[in-house]
DNA sequence: CTTGACTCAGAACGATCGTTCTGGTTTGAA
DNA sequence: TTCAAACCAGAACGATCGTTCTGAGTCAAG
């Protein structure tokens, strides 16, 4: 029966993910680990096993405190286009809290930089284009006519994660929230035309 | 007077591209380099200084050898919109070519991996999109009628600019051609509608 | 052939990193 | 209070990396 302790192993990836999305993953030795989460090696080592280990535990963390408020607009039933923009402006909005250029997307960062050498990040990776398309599908599919079909509703909703990806990677190279905002703008004007 | 040699500088930064692109920039030791060139350390050493100094080579190389070969029908005076088409389908088939998921965009990969903490990459980051957004900017004053205003013209271009990043990003996570293809030809039909 | 500049292979060094280990401290329950 | 389990700080250990150095080989010029 474990006692109480001074961290959870939630708080322990909790803020390990904040260091590692701010970071990278080579950049985050495990003396900033030590620091930045101000749990000892000791803790670290018993409860996740090795530094990869913890990498890994930061993936659902990300889902569920970045993602899942941000993205859950757009799992709704009743998720329409108004969702992607608010969806958009939600992440916009936070990236410029932190400020810009920001630490973009934990998940697309890791994907360059870990991912081409790490078969487990990988499947993280793809689990998380794979709910962004599936959160796309769930708009398109609300808000399209019957006459337009299935298939052509996946190279949409391909090509608006293909969009947000590139929304994610730039906002780490541009400062003016401004910029990314009237380019949503106009994306989703170029979406709704087609629909 | 310097003598003939086995290598030139610009052989070695071509080779060393080619790995820096392939692995990322932490991932290729210098025992890699080494290999991976034919150059001795020695060479590698008195001709750039450091590791640092031959990643930076690699940047105009990247441009010279990848970028130029397939963005000079954007940058031409009379480029139109097949030739966004034409970029897109080059550098799609140029990764399909090498196996796909790709090794994406080399600039692209290094504002993930490097530019957080090297200012110099982030300055060669900066000026590769900025040739970018300059040639669809080329793209868009051609095919644009006269009502269009110049700041919707940069706005345009700027969503161009963001979906392109996301296609490289997503070409290192996707093995079918095919879907990217499909995902560019709806982009274009979308920006073809908004001219 | 001799010389000197240049090359390479590989050893060696210092620094850093992930990991393990030790000693001392704290915590919760009996 | 006492005991045992869990914790922390920090030293220590291999391993790896970037860099420098050494010695031998190679080529061009005289």
């Amino acid at each position: 029966m474990p006692r109480s302790t001074s961290f959870t192993p939630d708080q322990l990836a909790e803020r390990a993910l904040m260091t590692f999305w701010e970071l990278g993953y080579n950049a985050t030795s495990m003396d900033v680990l030590v620091r930045a989460t101000g749990v000892s090696r000791h803790g670290i080592y018993t409860t996740f096993g090795d530094k990869h280990g913890l990498f890994q535990a930061c993936f659902p963390k990300y889902q569920e405190l970045v993602v899942t408020p941000a993205f859950a607009v757009m799992e709704a039933p009743d998720a329409n286009l108004g969702s992607i923009a608010t969806y958009f402006d939600t992440q916009i909005s936070a990236a410029e809290k932190v400020g810009l250029p920001g630490p973009g997307c934990f998940v697309a960062n890791s994907a360059t930089e870990v991912a081409p050498h790490d078969t487990e990040t990988q499947v993280q990776v793809a689990a998380h284009n794979a709910r962004l398309h599936a959160g796309f599908m769930n708009v398109l599919s609300n808000v399209t006519r019957n006459r337009q079909r299935p298939r052509e509703r996946e190279v949409l909703a391909r090509m608006c994660v293909i969009f947000t990806n590139g929304l994610w990677s730039t906002s780490r190279v541009t400062s003016e929230g401004a910029d990314l905002r009237q380019a949503v703008d106009l994306f989703l004007t170029l979406l709704k035309s087609k629909l």
